[in-house]
DNA sequence: GGTAAGATACCGACCAGCCGGTTGGTTTGG
DNA sequence: CCAAACCAACCGGCTGGTCGGTATCTTACC
């Protein structure tokens, strides 16, 4: 059917942002990172921003499924949302990147990031005895997230994982 | 000497940055904003990347100033940063589109954000008994940025100033 | 099984507009 | 009179998107 699936096109499209840059994310440089043309890559996504689109959703989604794996092994809400974040930062693909150049292009495009945060919010509010002490430590994991993102936070680092570890530790003084 | 300068055209482009996005941060769009023709904006920065490095100087030096304002009227290390990140979300202008704009063009440039960032790390490692929770309260408060940033976080929001005055106390605990 | 017809995947040349930066000149302040 | 501030036309390269065509696959009918 198709020797290139929209997947595939999504990962080159990261790999060129992590490349060179949220600004260098170019419909030619897409296609040839991922072995088309620019005719044949404009053929699966119509535009650039249907495109940042599919990139944002990828990300969503992959750090939807890996909180849901989580909970399913008996995490409860705070616990999987935080170790999906922390993930989320170690293999430095996909949401950072797309955030970041979906943000460049065009802001209206965070609309379902926005909705993913808000749902989570909401999630944890309805969950905990001291909701704000909840949302404070998932704003901390974003706040290590956004570290990552300005490359000030490594996640080798070993104070990386000493915040991590504590954390969890609060989180599991919450329940 | 001059009708224009350097600290009005940053400002014509933070508002560039805020009215229409980071990618549409052009020099044309800038001397346009502030009343100069392109020549002239270029007369003052030589090359974008020169205006983008003076927008981040600007945003960071307001920062590092109202930090030390809170400083000088009593409030300790911890507080007066985490009072400085607030007052920085809820003016939205600067950093903030200034940082998306910088992380577009070329991330290089976040080395300035990047050591500010790890010099307020060091001190706030230095001054309090447990280094790793403080870390986590100032995380908090970036994470809260980062929702402003989005636009997630809305500074009217009830839970906005509920989660900020129980950052502030828990850095009251800390001392 | 073969094949005609239609759809889907893909190519690559092309275009129009934008954008950073140059240049050569004019105005203005001291 | 000089230097700094500023202007306006211009340029070359890049970029998103178009277009007309080819190759490959599916479907259906004989």
């Amino acid at each position: 059917m198709s020797r290139v699936d929209k997947a595939a096109i999504v990962r080159a499209a990261e790999e060129v942002v992590r490349e060179k840059g949220a600004r260098k994310l170019t419909l030619d440089a897409v296609a040839a990172q991922c072995g088309l043309s620019k005719g044949g890559l404009i053929h699966h996504f119509r535009t650039k921003q249907s495109l940042l689109k599919a990139m944002l959703e990828a990300a969503i989604a992959r750090e939807d499924a890996s909180a849901e794996t989580f909970a399913a092994a008996g995490d409860d809400v705070l616990a999987s949302r935080l170790k999906a974040i922390f993930e989320l930062m170690e293999d430095d693909e996909g949401l950072p990147r797309a955030l970041i150049a979906a943000v460049a292009e065009d802001p209206a495009l965070l609309e379902p990031v926005k909705c993913n945060v808000i749902e989570m919010r909401g999630e944890i509010d309805s969950s905990y005895g001291d909701p704000e002490l909840a949302q404070l430590l998932i704003l901390a994991a974003q706040g290590m997230f956004l570290g990552r993102v300005l490359g000030v936070m490594e996640s080798e680092d070993p104070m990386f994982s000493r915040l991590r570890e504590r954390l969890l530790m609060l989180s599991a003084e919450l329940t």
